[in-house]
DNA sequence: AGCCCTTAAGCAAGCGCTTTCCTGGAGGAT
DNA sequence: ATCCTCCAGGAAAGCGCTTGCTTAAGGGCT
């Protein structure tokens, strides 16, 4: 088997604490002994054992990242830059999966605790009562959600959905429909608390669909309920949605932007790709997973400090949203002609 | 802190080995006894220690994971069902991304040989030499890359590249490119080949493009040679470059299927969601990654089986393929009315 | 010269668990 | 009754490392 670090003291004619301080404690070892170590050891191909280490110190350097589904485009681009920037600090992450499952949820928070230095939980279902059970296992942070008591990461998705409303009536729209996500999710509340306040104030009509799965089958499955409903634009839960949308819609003869408009929120990467290129509310999921990481890496054991941060959305206007029967109404719409021009391209 | 082995010892009666024993070989204590050390277990609330187990018995119950890419849409399938599929067999999942830097890569080996019984490596881009190096320091597993003393599990693109230019020559195209990957790619060595040899065959005209980054933007980028080349249809890479293309090709008035035929490799989700869809050549991501797990747990620590498995590709004809310049001499060319009519609804 | 302080390194305990070895006692065979 | 066997559970070592305590050696001071 590999070297050990009594193998390495034997070699260097040293004891075993001597080469374990030269590792962790360098300044507390003779340089010129140091130095000796550390060649021999690095000749002998030796790495200190993180596991050991972890026994005996009780860190193990070692993260977790739950989500509910790693297949979800959004959450790709929070997973890489959360375990870069980990690695950089010399974190190893565990990844798993839920499946948007609690009891899964729950499961892998209390297997992972003693492997772990602390879990980023992305959109938990569990309830606050559950979650308030586990973080006494293991220091948590949240994302996506704010839990009383508990350090957090959210995006402020509530502004978001204000502007693609606001971006919408200023496009002279007015009767607007929202395709709501998963029950239980807190973004979701937030779109639709904010969501509403607007239309109250721009005189706009807002029509609540939903539950839905977050899902590109729900959001063409929502495709004929929204033609019925009449509206001439959509915001929905997430991109995913939108896209889904788009496809009923078009598949109906419904045509977007042209007919009706449609808002996503997220900005995963695939919504530059399909045509119309969509219009959506960009949330920052890299610098979300790199801030939970810090809060998780500063805060350590401190159960008791609940930071909470949030991140600026904003609305990336694309090509599935146009003019709506109001324009002329609306003095302040943005680019209409370019707009009408980069859609006659679809003919 | 949380419970130990000794807490539930003394809280039960018994010795530390035997609650040891009740939990890891149950068919050794007493069933009157077992019952009674887990239910005091139980109510409080102890978990064993998976860090001081592994310490001592040598496996970590960990799994490693290594991908070029996570935000690579054509990866996170394949890392969602290998830790599901480790879960189920009780195995936690490291996940680490290399950005394509074989230096990374072969850090990330050693410093997590040591906390995990196995490592994944998927599509390396490490020298044959490194590799030979690191599988000394822990038990390895290639996906997407044959390497010789190792098992592997590879997909056979070669296969899919084969019915892919064999679909294409049927519905009549003689003049047809090949847009590379990246170089170093075992996989863009097979494509070429196997393209290669079944064009020889059927009298088509091959081009080669390349190498190129597996990228959208790349894939545009190849818009305007490809024009230039005159062919009637382009077997790209992997699904995004295709996707670039086709988007590239738009920007440039050349129509898909109508102009030019494109197929993709992969069948990312994307795929089914853009339009036209995206004719392509499905790979069994999640089925390679179980196949993989399979192999590191079964094989274990032993160095010297080298089992290869290679999966079946399946040609997804969608709707980014059409008829080619020969198709009245191609006898055989398959709906080529199904595929004109569903190419209308573009118009 | 004697003292104290500092620095460097050795010693040994122990993190939470598994596992080998050993002991005690029950049961069966002779 | 004696011996052997078998089973359940205790005792203790030890996985590879860190760390508090201790010792030895050197150096500066009075």
């Amino acid at each position: 088997m590999s070297a050990t670090i009594r193998d390495v003291a034997r070699a260097s004619g040293v004891h075993a604490s001597t080469v374990s301080r030269a590792f962790s404690t360098p300044h507390m070892v003779n340089p010129e002994t140091r130095g000796r170590v550390l060649a021999t050891a690095e000749q002998m191909g030796y790495r200190p054992n993180r596991v050991a280490r972890a026994l005996i110190t009780g860190r193990t350097h070692n993260l977790g990242l739950i989500v509910a589904d790693i297949a979800n485009p959004f959450f790709p681009p929070l997973i890489k830059a959360s375990e870069s920037y980990a690695r950089q600090r010399d974190y190893h992450l565990f990844i798993a999966d839920t499946d948007e499952d609690p009891v899964v949820e729950e499961d892998l928070v209390q297997t992972l605790a003693k492997q772990v230095d602390g879990v980023l939980l992305c959109s938990p279902r569990m309830s606050n009562g559950l979650i308030d059970r586990v973080r006494r296992d293991v220091p948590l942070v949240v994302i996506n959600r704010v839990v009383a008591g508990l350090p957090t990461v959210v995006m402020d998705v509530g502004q978001g959905a204000r502007e693609a409303i606001e971006h919408l009536t200023a496009l002279g729209h007015r009767d607007i429909a929202l395709l709501a996500g998963p029950r239980g999710s807190w973004t979701n509340r937030e779109i639709r608390r904010a969501a509403n306040a607007v239309s109250r104030v721009g005189g706009v009509r807002l029509t609540v669909l939903g539950p839905h799965a977050p899902t590109e089958r729900a959001g063409a499955g929502a495709a004929v309920p929204i033609r019925r409903l009449g509206v001439t634009a959509v915001l929905a839960y997430n991109d995913l949605m939108a896209i889904g949308l788009i496809d009923g819609l078009f598949t109906l003869g419904v045509r977007v932007p042209d007919d009706v408009s449609v808002i996503g929120i997220d900005d995963i990467g695939l919504s530059r790709m399909i045509r119309p290129r969509l219009t959506t509310v960009a949330t920052p999921t890299a610098a979300a997973g790199r801030a939970a990481i810090d809060m998780l890496l500063q805060h350590g054991d401190d159960r008791h400090t609940t930071a909470h941060v949030t991140l600026q959305t904003t609305l990336v206007v694309r090509d599935s949203t146009g003019p709506g029967p109001y324009l002329a109404a609306a003095a302040d719409a943005s680019r209409p002609l370019s707009r009408s021009a980069r859609h006659a391209s679809f003919a």
